[in-house]
DNA sequence: ATCCTATTCAGATTTAATCTTAATAGGATT
DNA sequence: AATCCTATTAAGATTAAATCTGAATAGGAT
């Protein structure tokens, strides 16, 4: 008994609990994030919609991508270069990431235990957690030597 | 029998360990950060170097900022806008944020046992931890009514 | 059908960060 | 001290990321 695939349950429900409506864009966007292996960022996703029938503005993809965050359908990722890249949020559940600073390799890492550390920790300010980027940065095995 | 403060032996150290040198440049801005107690940003740090004496180029300021990440004598911070925020690591030593998506608020938090987690999950992968990006978004206590 | 508000589009604009070329600094060699 | 050599920096141009602007559109309410 499994929850249906990449439902937009998560993702409208926010959007109503904000007064946002389910607009044709934000299903478009909602629906290629959702079944993206790879990492991306703002601008790769704009490209995709290009000669995809109808066209979504740039604008309208960097206005979405937080909504898709605070729905939990996405997650902050890491990658090469200063954009700010995202994932969705997959069987694999949440992860955070390791990125080498002289060769860019990325890891990726689960903690449960930080996870819990970091909610209790907002909890403690009163502050509601709704997502967070984790990022180490440091040398990786195959770049340590000499 | 404190240290001495704004010590630049790590920095120095950190340079010499890569083969660059301490050059007046470099000091010029070790100075200035290590006194600075609020947050900033690398292009305000630029800016505070006009008009002073000696200046000193955008670009080296820039290039100079992850010298000092790497050795410890800055770390990443968080701030309004999409610059990149950092301040010193000082007598309260290091700390994560917490952001609030509604307000901008930042909280500052310290929590020992993330740290130890990070570290304890980086040894795992044989990788190198020098420093790392830990931030927080959600909603604060003030922006949750209603 | 008309009105009203939210949303989107397209491209211009802004702004952050990096790159380019030439100049400079400072150590090593003779 | 003069020359050479390599790393570093300056200044401003360039690139590239993200946001803004004004007009157009969508879709629900009256």
């Amino acid at each position: 008994m499994e929850a249906a695939k990449h439902s937009p349950a998560q993702f409208q429900a926010l959007l109503e609990s904000k007064g946002l409506k389910y607009t044709y864009e934000r299903k478009m966007i909602f629906d290629e994030v959702s079944h993206l292996k790879e990492h991306f960022d703002a601008d790769s996703l704009y490209e995709r919609f290009k000669g995809k029938g109808r066209r979504i503005s740039r604008d309208t993809v960097y206005r979405t991508l937080p909504l898709l965050l605070e729905s939990h359908v996405i997650q902050k990722s890491a990658g090469a270069g200063k954009r700010e890249f995202f994932e969705r949020i997959g069987r694999k559940g949440h992860h955070d990431h390791m990125i080498c600073i002289k060769c860019g390799k990325i890891i990726e890492f689960q903690c449960e235990e930080i996870e819990k550390l970091q909610e209790k920790k907002a909890q403690e300010f009163g502050f509601k957690l709704t997502f967070h980027d984790h990022r180490l940065f440091g040398t990786c095995k195959d770049c340590q030597h000499g």
